[in-house]
DNA sequence: GAACCGTGGCT
DNA sequence: TAGCCAAGGTT
């Protein structure tokens, strides 16, 4: 079976940025563990196509574990805003100083020192023994899941499922190329056996694949149910100055949006209670609605013109030094619900 | 084990 | 359109 496997990997594996080519490869070059770390944590919980620019940028601004570790907090957030799970950036820097500070500047080689780094978990330590360092370790992740649960027609539903699928994987992984390996059933679950309409038809694996001998794959992975979202409203305070300055607030370190720009606003409930950062005369001018993975939100944008006096919170961040691009995605909409309503003296329409 | 933590693309 | 989903980790 590992043997279909592979020799489907060779001829379809998908190139990305992150991964060595044939060429590298046939010149027993490995691929940069930094770039493979990256990666991996890019792509937790998120898509191909969305973690392509933003490593390119990584790697571009960052080449090097070292230099990554030597950047300021603030330049790594924004560069991370609009890819999620905040917590991710925060844990990426704080990994790469551990690395520098503890490894020499060089990523450890084995699952055990990988999984104590902030940041890396199961999936993530068991990646980058894989791939960069071609341990023969069990990567589990979505892909995996969903090939095994189809493989050996699995019925107990996720995540309780988890030990018996890793098991199943566990038994397949091959000693021989684990790096191929382990990019070869998360490939074949990304392009072939897909969460809907998978490709059986053309599936390496598609003669030993009991939910395909049974026809049940349509049915596999089964999911436990999941819970309804709530629904939360609150006010979002966009200001500005005379000069065009923003009013800001770096959010705490945990929680929602931790350690990210945004504007001032309430508490996030069902019924929040108006909470103006600076005495101004403040006027609606909308609504933003973002949802998030466990509620979904309502923001009331209020606008104001601000005097240059001190804000009760919050600090104003310049006309120039303010990029749109480095706000969460819901702070984002709040700015771009409130921006045709601020209209500043001499400010222009640039940037 | 379960809650918390984002976002954009796809159907 | 409204859900579903993606190379999960932390608490």
């Amino acid at each position: 079976m590992t043997a279909a496997l592979l020799a489907w990997y060779d001829r379809h594996a998908r190139i990305m940025p992150w991964r060595t080519g044939p060429a590298d490869r046939a010149a027993g070059l490995r691929p940069d563990p930094y770039r493979v770390w990256l990666s991996e944590v890019m792509l937790q919980q998120t898509t191909v196509a969305a973690v392509r620019k933003y490593h390119e940028r990584f790697t571009a601004l960052w080449p090097t574990v070292a230099d990554l570790a030597a950047a300021p907090d603030a330049d790594v957030m924004a560069e991370w805003a609009g890819l999620g799970y905040y917590a991710r950036a925060r844990n990426l820097l704080k990994c790469a100083r551990a690395v520098v500070a503890e490894h020499g500047g060089r990523f450890p080689d084995t699952h055990d020192a990988l999984i104590a780094l902030p940041g890396i978990g199961p999936y993530t330590a068991a990646a980058v023994a894989a791939i960069a360092f071609d341990r023969p370790e069990t990567v589990v992740d979505g892909n995996v899941e969903r090939v095994m649960s189809r493989l050996f027609d699995v019925k107990t539903p996720l995540p309780a499922a988890k030990p018996e699928l890793t098991a199943h994987a566990a038994r397949l992984t091959s000693h021989a190329r684990p790096d191929d390996h382990a990019q070869a059933v998360m490939d074949l679950g990304a392009t072939i056996c897909t969460p809907k309409s998978p490709a059986c038809g053309i599936c390496p694996l598609r003669a030993p694949c009991l939910a395909r001998q049974r026809g049940t794959e349509a049915q596999r992975p089964v999911k436990a149910a999941k819970k309804p979202k709530p629904e939360r409203r609150g006010f979002a305070y966009v200001g500005r100055r005379a000069d065009g300055a923003w009013l800001m607030e770096t959010r705490p370190e945990k929680g929602l949006l931790g350690g990210m720009l945004g504007f001032p606003g309430s508490d996030w409930n069902e019924a929040p209670r108006p909470a103006p950062p600076a005495p101004a005369a403040w006027r609606e001018v909308g609504e933003a609605r973002h949802v998030f993975t466990h509620f979904a939100l309502t923001l009331t944008v209020m606008v104001a013109e601000l005097p240059p006096s001190n804000p009760e919170r919050g600090h104003f961040v310049s006309a120039s030094a303010f990029r749109p691009g480095a706000l969460p995605t819901a702070m984002r909409k709040v700015h771009d619900a409130a921006a045709p309503h601020l209209a500043v003296e001499g400010s222009g329409a640039t940037g």
